[in-house]
RNA sequence: GGCCCCAUCGUCUAGUCUGGUCCAGGACACCAGGUUUUCAUCCUGGUAACGCGGGUUCGAAUCCCGCUGGGGUCACCA
């Protein structure tokens, strides 16, 4: 307490019993990482638990490498994972300024952050500092020669006054002069760390530009935005000794910090965008690929990517190369998440089991782990964050988005989502599906429980998307062999003589067929299979697809009749051959 | 390299604070059976972990120390 730390809440008391202000702080820099969302929804689930405020702020101090496209995109993506925040930009029903603590561009609150400078400058806490990059540089090697700690520290004879008059007409930086003591940082997840003076250095707090450098902005954004929580990644914890002093000097109290464990990919490298490419690159070697499938890529820049480590395409020419050959990129950002067909309340679910766990268990004694939003709503506290990295298993992503799919909704409420993909990113099937509303239903009904994501839901029903003389009956294959060359009779021969019926069904739903194949097959004495499987290769031109009354209905009447005239004939001419 | 953080099944984790109920529980994956007209689902069962070494204690996954291993960070990026 002696170092002026002071909690926003009464000693004694746990965190979780006053409300939280909290909020996500992203860098308009490229796409949110699915990281980054983490961080959100912990930020958004602790202000929902503890009846807070969630406040969202662009942090695009950044001037070179903001924009606001990014900034629109990662606005997009918390809207689609549900993550709504209370303060912030406008944006979709989200946001606005109720409290006046706006705005909520780093940008555009420069006047804010020079009141703050020139009050530190008076106090002497802030001052200017001439040296150049280079210089800096040269300064930092030679303590790396001499095996030390590069510390910034203001010389002891510095003349403040001079300096300041000085830094009226030279360029300079503002520097934060660090307090001589060893800074205790009280962290709800990792305790207290202590950072001792020696390795805290006279950390810049505005650039050369005039903007304020990270460390400063958000010490005064959150100052001034009341934040009484800040919860961030690990990789924050360094800085959070300084951020302490900042907060501070300025007079405000400082917050509650957690610093969450970070996410890596199974085999520990960090998730990152060019591990797209990594596996683009493998792929097209073993592919022996050597040109890229679009125009907008020349042959040489292929090549060159291909042999450059580093090198990273765009992320449309990355995902058209994927799906020329067939592969499915790593997701990395909300956004790949989304296009492969990830529900957002799975993807919530698992990334909150990244570091989190409920610790409630069901009737059964079973621990908790599949949960919604408002269960996180209702449940998220700061002290079960764990404390050691976590790898991303996508398996179990897989396995949680197949399980909500197939076990978590309705049939229609499936049809519904699938058709909002589709529509942003399968054109083909979203105009197939809006051609024929009821054929729409049954597809939903047919595909959804084969379906793991939205995005695989198609091939469950792509037979019906194609046209009839698409199908070649080739007979290759043991399943095919088996059901339609082997036994006695043969599956053609009973497919021969099924075939006429279709014409006969009144009821064209899928229990009216199913029923007139129940009633072929006990007036007969056969096996369902012996007759499911013919006629399945004759619809679909394989042995797998959903059920047939459903797979029926799908490719319609008039085209069922024509497949099994078509795979008849076919079947004809494989006959008369020897068998092998 | 300096500083900082971490350490339970292959993976995510429960249990660690308040040592005994833990020859360690759940989930994903995997393996073996079963249901099913195909596929998928579903059901049953199984394999699998307290990093190592010292302490403290009647007793340690749980407390202490060391080691090893992993990670983060050392910008006028955030």
């Amino acid at each position: 307490m002696s170092t002026g730390y002071a909690r926003n809440y009464p000693p004694g008391m746990t965190s979780d019993q006053t409300p939280a202000i909290t909020r996500f702080a992203p860098s308009p820099t490229g796409h949110l990482h699915i990281g980054g969302a983490r961080t959100a929804l912990f930020c958004w689930a602790y202000a929902r638990r503890t009846g807070g405020r969630f406040i969202l702020r662009i942090e695009d101090t950044d001037r070179a490498r903001s924009s606001e496209d990014a900034a629109r995109g990662i606005l997009e993506d918390l809207a689609w994972l549900g993550i709504g925040w209370d303060d912030g930009p406008e944006f979709g029903g989200f946001g606005g300024d109720e409290r006046g603590v706006g705005p909520f561009h780093q940008s555009r609150r420069l006047e804010l952050y020079n009141a703050r400078f020139e009050e530190l400058i008076e106090q002497g806490i802030a001052y200017p500092a001439f040296e150049t990059p280079d210089e800096l540089n040269a300064m930092r090697a030679e303590a790396e020669a001499a095996k030390r700690t590069f510390v910034y520290r203001q010389r002891a004879e510095y003349d403040h006054a001079a300096a300041v008059e000085r830094a009226k007409t030279e360029e300079h930086v503002l520097r934060f002069r660090m307090p001589e003591r060893d800074v205790t940082v009280h962290d709800e997840v990792l305790g207290d760390v202590v950072f001792p003076y020696a390795e805290l250095d006279d950390l810049v707090i505005r650039k050369r530009d005039g903007f304020p450098t990270y460390h400063f902005a958000v010490c005064v954004d959150d100052g001034l935005m009341g934040v009484t929580h800040v919860l961030r990644g690990q990789e924050h914890l360094n800085n959070t000794p300084k951020h302490v002093r900042i907060f501070e000097a300025l007079g405000f109290g400082v917050p509650a910090f957690a610093h969450m464990p970070l996410i890596f990919n199974t085999d520990g490298s960090k998730m990152s965008k060019r591990d797209k490419d990594k596996a683009a690159k493998k792929a097209a070697r073993d592919a022996k690929l050597e040109d890229h499938p679009s125009p907008g890529v020349t042959a040489d820049g292929f090549l060159t990517w291909l042999g450059d480590k580093q090198a990273q395409l765009g992320r449309d020419a990355l995902s058209e190369l994927a799906d020329a050959m067939g592969l499915a990129l790593p997701e990395i950002d909300v956004e790949d998440f989304r296009s492969a067909g990830y529900l957002p309340t799975v993807v919530n679910n698992f990334i909150a089991l990244l570091g989190w766990n409920p610790g409630v268990r069901d009737v059964d004694g079973n621990e908790i782990d599949r949960f919604d939003e408002a269960f996180l709503a209702e449940h998220f506290d700061l002290g079960r964050i764990g404390k050691s990295n976590a790898k991303f298993d996508r398996e179990k992503l897989l396995a949680f988005n197949a399980d909500t799919i197939q076990h978590g909704m309705n049939d229609a409420a499936f049809a519904e989502t699938w058709l909002a993909w589709a529509e942003r990113f399968d054109a083909e099937l979203a105009m197939w599906a809006k051609a024929d509303a009821a054929r729409w239903a049954i597809a939903a009904t047919a595909a959804r429980p084969r379906a793991k994501t939205l995005k695989d839901a198609r091939e469950a029903i792509e037979f019906a998307m194609i046209a009839d003389d698409a199908i070649a009956y080739v007979f290759e294959g043991k399943a095919t062999k088996k059901a339609m060359l082997k036994g006695e009779p043969t599956g053609l021969e009973t497919l021969r003589e099924f075939a006429p019926s279709l014409g006969t069904i009144d009821d064209w739903t899928p229990a009216g067929i199913e029923g007139a194949i129940q009633a072929f097959t006990d007036a007969k004495g056969l096996n369902m299979g012996k007759i499911a499987q013919p006629l399945r290769v004759a619809i679909t031109g394989t042995t797998v697809s959903p059920p047939l009354g459903e797979t029926l209905v799908l490719v319609g009447r008039e085209s069922a009749v024509a497949r099994v005239g078509r795979c008849l004939e076919a079947g004809a001419e494989v006959k008369n051959e020897p068998s092998p």
